[in-house]
DNA sequence: AACTGTGAAGAGTTTCACAGCG
DNA sequence: CGCTGTGAAACTCTTCACAGTT
């Protein structure tokens, strides 16, 4: 129907996150700017996707700003999110209770292994893949992360999907193969540590030319 | 001196993973497409930026590629790693041993909290923050990693800067300010979150139309 | 006067399509 | 023949610059 820019999606959140944080009733695009560390026109023009909802001579009205975003966002109502694989990084995600900025709730944890079924993280109990399926129906859950090693990732994308949530954020170290209406968000420390890794390498570099 | 855009800088750490978990000795783009999926003639694209390293009508000679985006990478050195903030999610990375894909060691982690310092986790003592900035030039800590709470993290990340830090990793939800010359690199759970929920909306938006 | 909203230019990225090499 | 390497086309994203509104 709309359309709105992938690029401009992913700056979105980060708006919202200042203007949360931003005192005033009012704000202008140099200053949304200046918060969010992007260039005024790339705000205009993102805001700009949304409808105009700003007022010439003034600025946005935060409040409004902020509803409309959300709503952009489908923050409006509340998701239910499971996570799949309870090592580590599972198991702090879990307990990391304010889940981001509000809005989500970790409604169903998850792990293969029958040593950890039963045991509680965060205030929830460890279930059995066994009955995943059933609890993403009977909860409503929408949102799946993935936090198995690399080696099961695929096999949970597949539970998942098969279960028919749609939205998937990935943790493992791994690219997951799935069908076209699901939406797979990888989120991948390897990856970023080996991106510093270039970087420094060529900051490195600067100093000798 | 070269200059390899920054879009393939980020796929490189992909195609290098699927490189070291594939069998033959040679792979064709697309082979290495399929499996890092994406399209034929990026990969070839991708990989031209390295060098001419593939064989017309055979492909690429995958040792060789591993070494040469490896190298390219600033893989063939190891980088010393420091976590800052020793919460759930930083206790997560510390105790995840083997760092992404090895070439990374955490040789630090500190919290600014009395209560945490001295406690082990994941075979490390958990510092102070007094004594930061000496440990980062003994050990020649290259790589930052912020998993303080979102209030901390610019404090933090200026410490690091002026310890001579030039490559941060932010997991703390905050845009961070920092010098021309350091990489900030994001990794923002409750943003994944709020994209994951703005495509799940559209996707219910189509069943509609 | 101050600020938004946006056409148009510019930069970066992806994809196509094919010449050219092994 | 099969596959790479790459110009060129197509697309996306960013930034500029300014007309238009309050």
């Amino acid at each position: 129907m709309k359309g709105i820019p992938p690029a401009t999606v992913q700056r979105l959140p980060i708006y919202l996150r200042c203007l949360t944080e931003y005192g005033p009733e009012t704000i202008s695009s140099e200053t949304l700017a200046q918060l969010a560390r992007v260039n005024s026109a790339k705000v205009r023009k993102d805001l700009s996707f949304l409808g105009s909802y700003g007022t010439r001579g003034v600025g946005y009205d935060v409040d409004h700003l902020v509803y409309q975003i959300s709503r952009e966002l489908g923050l409006t109502k509340d998701w239910a999110v499971c996570i799949v694989g309870m090592g580590n990084l599972g198991k702090a995600l879990a307990k990391y209770g304010g889940f981001g900025e509000r809005g989500f709730a970790v409604l169903g944890i998850f792990d293969a292994d029958p040593d950890k079924i039963g045991k509680k993280t965060g205030g929830r109990t460890i279930e059995p893949m066994s009955g995943f399926e059933h609890a993403v129906k009977e909860r409503q859950l929408s949102i799946g992360v993935i936090t198995t090693p690399a080696s099961s990732a695929q096999e949970v994308a597949d539970l998942m999907v098969d279960a028919g949530i749609t939205s998937i954020l990935n943790f493992a170290p791994t690219v997951l193969s799935k069908p076209e209406n699901v939406d797979v968000r990888r989120v991948d420390l390897s990856t970023e540590l080996q991106i510093c890794s270039f970087y420094l390498t060529r900051a490195a570099g600067k100093q000798a030319s």
